[in-house]
RNA sequence: CGGGGAGUAGCGCAGCCUGGUAGCGCAUCUGUUUUGGGAACAGAGGGUCGCAGGUUCAAAUCCUGUCUCCCCGACCA
């Protein structure tokens, strides 16, 4: 493809909307113009780009023996109703009504649709198991769309969904899935780790998420440095931690300190000269209509989530106002679990009972207690685990290793569904025995669009993208230095067409601009080659190739340079056989 | 939905407070000179100032309403 002919206009400014790198990079390279809120067109450059993950997936897919179908996008209501979630999807579903007044929606995913496929075409054990996959554009109304293509109200997606006879051959169908995402991703150039997840509203299921590691990412993940747990950080199961023992009776009672405006677990800690992890931290919160306490160790952070969970409320804020801490005698920043009132539940992490003494406040206006033993001081509505996981805490799975932080994008997931949706809508098949019996299905879901993006979070520097070669939307940026050089434009004439019937693809700079910008927009873009070709090196018969990713420059002579670029290429993984990976 | 910010040329911005009919840089087009890490000069095209009302002799500017976009939070496959 020649430059002159191809529709992209590098941007030296980041238009202001864009305040993450894979958002601002592909504003600057022309991939993708915003059309509303979270909806862009995917521009020349990006499709292609696209089209490369696409082809990796239905490769490894097909390889699975998964079969690719196309549903609609509009969908009627009915199907919704029949399942239950035309109710319980939300605001999420972008519904509409057509000329009959019939209610449709737009859709955000496809069990609806495949399950009707399935109990109208299924009939028999013989026909099982199947997995069904689309490639196809979502649409979710998101709350708050943001990131570009990150968190888009319409992406395109792989759903993929199977079906299988019971329990045991589901759980099989799942295993080839997982098995075939990391083949996936893999192959798509990226650093990725699969992570437990929560099954959610749908118990007894289970459930992976795979995330693209990237500094940027918005998921937290910890993973064990020595067998393959990992788990989002708000799930992340936790080591339990027994209780200490009971002290003897001739143990000291906790000493009261002054400590005057000290309020922050750091500046207690510093003040009576230990750490935070050796203090006790108390928050209170409003739930509802009651008041609880939390009390944790310092250095940890508290998993809303899980007290959320416990009171069975939707929606918990922490208490700021004067009012309700005087109500409850209760004194901020002094807050501890000694003196605590008695009108007020207090839920204590059992971290903070698997120590001997620890430092707490005393719920007394500039002072703390020193030599507090929580087994005898301290008395909990509940000891439960309250605590968030980090880094460094041991690993619940394989009780050897410890837990690292990685940050990640979630850029897809398997899921073994069950018979959530085979039960609500019918979907049977008869058995040997002549017995009807209910599908047992999973889905599994791609996000394709989020997975260029999260390529580019994982891939760039100062200077622009850094396409892995698998997905790059070029593999090569010829570089004419000088087109109105005739030894130039035939050279760089012959190089296009050599790597072209090796079966590369070429974008060659062809425009009559100065080399500056030509540089700047190659390494904006980001291809995996560069190969520059100026009437200064020619004189000596010679061209310069240069490797995106390393930066690493070679002369080498014009004769050589096709050879020379293809075995750059394949180094970096072009070409590589789905086996070898 | 709560909080904050912004809509003026393709992109980035100034002008608004103090009303007088729109400007700068980049990009684009023409020409000349340049040509290995975002060139210089000369010229040109391009904007109903988000939209609708109102005030005024006169509105990008003041007032009212409204729409859109972005960020933080809540929420979320």
């Amino acid at each position: 493809m020649r430059r002159s002919r191809f529709l992209i206009n590098t941007l030296k400014e980041t238009p202001k909307e864009a305040v993450v790198v894979s958002h601002v990079l592909m504003m600057r390279t022309c991939m993708i113009k915003q059309l509303a809120s979270g909806i862009y067109t995917l521009m020349p450059l990006a499709l292609r780009s696209v089209r490369k993950i696409e082809a990796i997936i239905r490769e490894e897919l097909d390889r699975a023996e998964c079969q690719e179908l196309s549903m609609p996008m509009v969908q009627p209501a009915e199907l919704w109703t029949e399942s239950g979630r035309w109710q319980a999807y939300g605001k999420e579903l972008l519904r509409f009504k057509d000329r009959k007044e019939n209610g449709y929606c737009l859709g955000p995913t496809h069990e609806e649709v495949i399950t009707d496929i399935a109990r109208r075409e299924i009939r028999s054990y013989k026909d099982l198991p199947v997995n069904l996959y689309q490639i196809q554009n979502k649409f979710r109304d998101e709350i708050r769309p943001r990131f570009g293509l990150m968190r888009g109200r319409e992406f395109l997606m792989k759903d993929a969904y199977s079906f299988d006879v019971d329990e045991e051959t589901c759980n099989a169908s799942y295993w080839s899935m997982y098995e075939a995402y990391k083949r996936i991703f893999t192959r798509c150039g990226l650093t990725f780790r699969p992570v437990e997840a929560d099954s959610g509203a749908i118990g007894g299921s289970f459930t992976h998420e795979f995330h693209v590691l990237a500094g940027s990412g918005e998921d937290e993940i910890l993973s064990c440095n020595n067998c393959d747990y990992a788990a989002n950080v708000e799930r992340a199961e936790l080591a339990s931690v027994s209780a200490a023992a009971a002290p003897s009776a001739d143990a000291t009672a906790p000493q009261e300190v002054h400590t005057p405006a000290k309020r922050t677990i750091e500046d207690v800690a510093a003040f009576l000269e230990t750490t935070p992890d050796q203090c006790v931290k108390t928050l209170v919160f409003r739930a509802g209509d009651q008041i609880v306490g939390a009390s944790l160790m310092g250095h940890r952070e508290l998993n809303e989530a899980v007290l959320r969970g416990r009171l069975d409320v939707a929606e918990m804020d922490l208490v700021t106002d004067a009012a309700t801490f005087e109500k409850h005698g209760l004194c901020p920043g002094f807050m501890g679990p000694i003196n605590w009132p008695e009108d007020v539940p207090l839920f204590v992490d059992e971290e903070v009972m698997g120590r001997e003494t620890v430092v707490t406040a005393g719920n007394k206006a500039d002072y703390h207690l020193t030599g507090v033993i929580p087994a005898r001081d301290i008395k909990a509505t509940e000891v439960m685990t309250l605590r968030s996981a980090r880094a460094g805490d041991a690993c619940p799975r394989c009780n050897e290793g410890a837990y690292e932080s990685f940050r990640g994008i979630e850029v897809g997931q398997v899921f073994k569904l069950g018979t959530k949706y085979s039960q609500s809508m019918n979907a049977t098949y008869l058995d040997a025995e002549g017995k009807e019996q209910v599908m047992v299905m999973g889905c599994y879901g791609i996000g394709v669009t989020r997975t260029m993006a999260a390529a580019i979070e994982q891939n760039h520097d100062k200077d622009g993208i850094i396409w892995p070669v698998q997905i790059a939307p070029f593999h090569v940026a010829l570089l004419n230095l000088d087109v109105k050089d005739d030894e130039v434009n035939e050279a760089c004439e012959a190089i296009f067409k050599g790597l072209r019937s090796a079966g590369a693809e070429v974008l060659i700079d062809d425009t009559p601009l100065r080399p500056g910008p030509k540089f700047k927009d190659a390494d904006l873009i980001g291809l995996p080659i560069q190969v520059k070709v100026g009437s200064r090196s020619l004189k000596q018969g010679n061209i310069e190739v240069k490797v995106r990713k390393t930066g690493e420059r070679r002369t080498v002579p014009l004769a050589g340079a096709v050879e020379e670029v293809l075995g750059l290429l394949n180094e970096l993984g072009w070409n590589a056989s789905p086996g070898q990976v």
